[in-house]
DNA sequence: TTAAGTATTATACATACGTACAATAGTACT
DNA sequence: AGTACTATTGTACGTATGTATAATACTTAA
C-alpha cells in the first residue's frame, strides 16, 4: 500500500509532439477529416484534450505538421530502399517501383492520410505549400533516373516529360490499389510499372510521335 | 403601390433538388467537406436553411446525392465526346484521351468533389459502394476498346491488365494536373496518353515480360 | 374569389467543436 | 527532503453544427 502508481507520466516535449501527430494520422485514415478532433486525437493517443494545445498552436497546426511528418516519412522509407538497391539509374528506378508497391506504402491508412492532403491542398494555403515542396523533391529524383538511363542508353527523350508520365502512372496504380485493393494486386501494378521501364529502356516513350514529326503521318485513327 | 414582389417563388421538387446538388458540389470545390454545412450550402443555392431537410433525408444524403450526380455529369461529358468519334475502337480511345483533358474534365472544382469523394470512400459504406458502380463503368468501357484494338491486329495482351494501367495513366494524370497545373499543360498530358495507346497499338503492352517468359532473360539490371 | 396543398421560411434545441485557463502533480535538481 | 519547473489535467465558455418543428405564403385548382 506504499506508492500508488502515478495519475500521467511526464514526457518529452519532442516525444509527446510525435505521439499526438501520430495519433492524428491514425484519425485522419480511419475516421477523416470530420472525424479528426481535438478529442479524438488526444483519446487515440492516450492524453487529455487539453494537452494538444500546449504542444500545438491549434489543431490546424497539428494537422499541418501531420502532413510534414508523413511526407518525410514516406522518403524516408522510399530512400532506405533506394539506397538497399543497385546504384545504376535503372537500379534506381526498379526499386522506386518495388518500394512503392510494397509494406510501408501499402497501408490503406497512408491514403487516407494523403487524399485528407490533397483535399486540403486546394483551400489552405500553408498545406500548398507543403505539397509543391514534397512533389518537387518526388519528381526530381525521378528524373534524375530517367535522364539517367536516357543517358547511358543514347536516348533522345523528354527526360521531365518521361517523369511526368511515370510519376502519374505511379500514382495513379497507388491510389486505385490503395481505394479498392480488390481490384488489382500490388504485383500487378508492379508489373504494369516494370513494363514502363522496359519500354522506356527501349526508346520507346514518345516514339511515335517523334517519328511523325520527321515523317508526316497520315490520320491516325479513323 | 398595388402587387409587392413574393418573399420567395416556390419551384419543383426535382428542380430544387438540383439546385441544391450543384450548390454542395460548389460548395465542396470551394470550401472542403468541413466548409459545407446545411447553411452555407443554402445560402449558396439562395434558399433558407430548412428547405436542405426538406428536400433531402439530411446532409449527409445531400452529399452522397452530389456524388451521384457529379458522376452521371462526367460520364455524360465523356458520352458526348465519344458520340462525336470515330466508332472503331482506336478512335473511342483517342477520343476519351481527348475529353479527359478538355473543357468540363479540367474544371479545377471537380477535383475538389472527386477528393472529397474519394476520401469518403474509406469511411463511408454508401459513398464507397457508389463509388465501386462509378469505377467498374468506367473501367468496363475502357478495357472494351482495348479489347477491340487487340483483336484487330490480333495482339496477344490481357486487356484488363491494359484497362488498368491506362486507368491509372488517365487518373494520376488529372490528379497531378488539377491540383497544381503550372506543373504541365493539358496538351502535354494528352501527349503522354497518346503515347501508350501509340504503344499498345505497336503490341509493347507487357511485350518485354512475355518474352521473359518464353526466353528466360539474365538478371534485369545491375 | 376562395380554398386546399405544400414548398418555404424562421426559430429553437441539443450536441460537439476549438480554445482558454486555472489547478494539479510528475520530475529533475539542489 | 525540499523546491522550482512545467507537462498535464479538468473544466468552462462561446460558437457552429445538424436536426426538429411550427408558422408562413406562394401556387394551383375549384
Amino acid at each position: 500500500m506504499a506508492d500508488k502508481e502515478p495519475k500521467f507520466t511526464r514526457d518529452l516535449p519532442e516525444s509527446r509532439r510525435r505521439q499526438l501527430i501520430e495519433a492524428t494520422a491514425r484519425s485522419l485514415a480511419r475516421y477523416g477529416l470530420d472525424g479528426t478532433t481535438v478529442r479524438v486525437v488526444a483519446a487515440e493517443a492516450g492524453v487529455s484534450p487539453g494537452l494538444v494545445r500546449h504542444h500545438f498552436a491549434g489543431m490546424h497546426d497539428l494537422i499541418a505538421e501531420t502532413y510534414r511528418w508523413t511526407g518525410k516519412e514516406v522518403e524516408k522509407a522510399l530512400r532506405a530502399a533506394l539506397s538497399a538497391a543497385p546504384n545504376s539509374p535503372e537500379g534506381q528506378l526498379r526499386a522506386f517501383v518495388d518500394a512503392s508497391f510494397s509494406a510501408p506504402m501499402l497501408d490503406p491508412d497512408l491514403l487516407g492520410v494523403w487524399l485528407t492532403f490533397w483535399s486540403l491542398t486546394r483551400t489552405d494555403p500553408e498545406i500548398h505549400a507543403i505539397h509543391g515542396k514534397v512533389y518537387a523533391d518526388y519528381r526530381r529524383r525521378l528524373q534524375m533516373h530517367i535522364g539517367g538511363i536516357a543517358e547511358e542508353r543514347r536516348l533522345d527523350l523528354d527526360a521531365r516529360l518521361a517523369a511526368l508520365a511515370f510519376t502519374a502512372l505511379l500514382d495513379g496504380l497507388w491510389l486505385e490499389h490503395c481505394l479498392d485493393p480488390t481490384t488489382f494486386t500490388a504485383v500487378e501494378a508492379r508489373q504494369i510499372a516494370h513494363d514502363w521501364v522496359d519500354n522506356l529502356k527501349a526508346g520507346r516513350f514518345m516514339a511515335t510521335a517523334r517519328a511523325e514529326i520527321v515523317t508526316p503521318a497520315q490520320a491516325k485513327a479513323g
